[in-house]
DNA sequence: CTAGCCTTGATC
DNA sequence: GATCAAGGCTAG
């Protein structure tokens, strides 16, 4: 069936028209903010878009994506005049503004790297008129727009620190929140004090840092792999700005928990439960954005092509969400509470309230069987890996050679990391791989309750976690 | 060969 | 009719 599916120019269409949600991950972390103050930004609302190839001004959509009119015009004419090139260096020569006439080589394949498409330049050189990505440059435009509202917020919630600050003086900004958090110190083991130190302040709702007295050796010895993979962790721009968000939307949610009458009345109860979902999906979304910059910049998957990347963030991005959730539930280690990104947490009996009752349990029993695992943060960065890694999405034969010999690799490094520093717990690893078509059960579960949830009218927005929840199913 | 400007024509 | 992404033209 998805044989037949993939013969038709539809589906060709629709998986062309699934590539803007990367076009839009991979510009959002090009970091168009990059080295450029706040509030400069704040003066220019539609920042210029630079050519992803070359650095120079756009000139609108051309071949699959915005590009600038000399590199149209050489994709152009490598095309349709089936150029062959060849480079003189090293096939990585820098292509910018200034050096793009020197290396067409290396030129070329920097317009196919991203993404830029072949099958867009006419065999027949027929003018005019519009070809099949049309939608997808329009969604692309409408992403960007998106992008920039979201911008915008950051923006926003930066300038209006000072109350913010006030109302929760306790609170810092912790971008391993977001995202797990990864030590920029092995030296002191696995589980380096650093770490646990820096969440140590996050204490808005008394959260405090998970006793480490585990069963490790002393000083383990982590495999290379392993530590270049829990090192290897983005610090991506806009961090605090988006923690800050995180706060806000968090300190929202607050309000409605300590404002709503018990029993509620039925209409009340709606409402409330729409607003609450509507605020963890923001959360999602802002832990989404910070996951595909994650992604972008990890070892191994920054090397893949962006279909192949799109390709594979479609398939893990869910269980990798589900996954950083679950971390932070343990991390937290409270047993009926919900911890949220921010490091506040709402309890299991306002949760019941909000109608997501059956939720408690699935979160208790999964969190359960975690903590009994002991995952510390080199399992967690292995898991990741291997989530995000998945050989079985269709890819390139050529990436998928490169994905299995990676999975490998990492699957190696846990096993050898698992049997050196718990040795005593020996069928760790087995444990940790069999949990991962439950993560992957749980994440579905949860995609398809928010897609319903979506389709009932009860998630309005239109953002990215919602454009990743469509394009799956498009 | 490059790159800026021009012409074309399907889609909205 | 306006839009805008194709292809075409041509000075440098």
């Amino acid at each position: 069936m998805n044989m037949m599916r993939l013969m038709t120019f539809e589906a060709i269409a629709a998986r062309e028209e699934e590539s803007v949600v990367f076009h839009y991950l991979s510009s959002m972390g090009a970091g168009s903010s990059e080295g450029m103050p706040a509030l400069n930004r704040s003066f220019n609302p539609v920042p210029e878009e630079l050519c992803p190839i070359c650095g120079d001004k756009t000139s609108g959509y051309h071949y699959g994506l915005q590009t600038c009119e000399s590199c149209k015009g050489f994709f152009k004419r490598t095309v349709q005049n089936k150029k062959v090139y060849s480079c003189v260096d090293n096939q990585n020569c820098p292509i910018d503004k200034t050096q793009r006439k020197r290396c067409p080589y290396c030129r070329f394949q920097k317009c196919l790297n991203v993404g830029m498409k072949l099958e867009a330049v006419r065999a027949d050189r027929m003018r005019g008129g519009r070809n099949k990505f049309g939608p997808m440059y329009k969604r692309d435009r409408a992403l960007k727009q998106q992008a920039l509202r979201q911008r915008q917020q950051l923006m926003y919630v930066q300038h209006s620190t000072p109350m913010d600050q006030a109302s929760t003086p306790d609170i810092k900004p912790d971008v391993s929140r977001l995202y797990p958090p990864v030590p920029t110190n092995m030296a002191s083991g696995p589980t380096s004090a650093s770490f646990y130190e820096s969440s140590a302040n996050f204490s808005p709702t008394g959260y405090q840092p998970p006793d480490i007295t585990d069963l490790r050796m002393p000083s383990p010895n982590v495999p290379e792999i392993v530590r270049t993979l829990t090192q290897a962790c983005s610090t991506c721009d806009g961090e605090e700005l988006k923690i800050r968000l995180a706060n806000t939307i968090e300190q929202e949610m607050m309000k409605w928990v300590s404002s709503s009458s018990y029993p509620p009345f039925v209409n009340e109860q709606n409402d409330l439960s729409c607003e609450i979902l509507h605020l963890l999906c923001r959360l999602a979304d802002l832990s989404l954005f910070h996951l595909v910059e994650w992604a972008r910049q990890a070892i191994f998957f920054r090397d893949l092509q962006i279909d192949d990347q799109m390709k594979l963030l479609q398939t893990a991005w869910s269980q990798l969400l589900v996954l950083h959730f679950l971390y932070r539930q343990i991390q937290a280690d409270k047993q009926d509470e919900l911890i949220l990104v921010h490091g506040h947490s709402i309890s299991f009996d306002f949760i019941r309230r909000v109608g997501l009752t059956d939720w408690i349990a699935i979160l208790t029993n999964t969190t359960k069987k975690l903590r009994a695992l002991n995952i510390d943060e080199q399992d967690l960065a292995c898991i990741r890996y291997l989530v995000l890694l998945e050989p079985d999405v269709a890819v390139t034969d050529e990436a998928k050679i490169k994905i299995e010999n990676w999975q490998d690799q990492v699957s190696r490094g846990l096993q050898e990391y698992t049997i050196s520093c718990y040795f005593h717990a020996h069928d760790k690893y087995q444990k940790l791989i069999l949990m991962l078509p439950e993560l992957k059960q749980l994440a579905v579960r949860c995609e398809n309750y928010l897609y319903k949830r979506h389709l009932d009218g009860d998630v309005k927005e239109h953002n990215l976690l919602m454009e990743m929840l469509h394009s799956q199913r498009n």
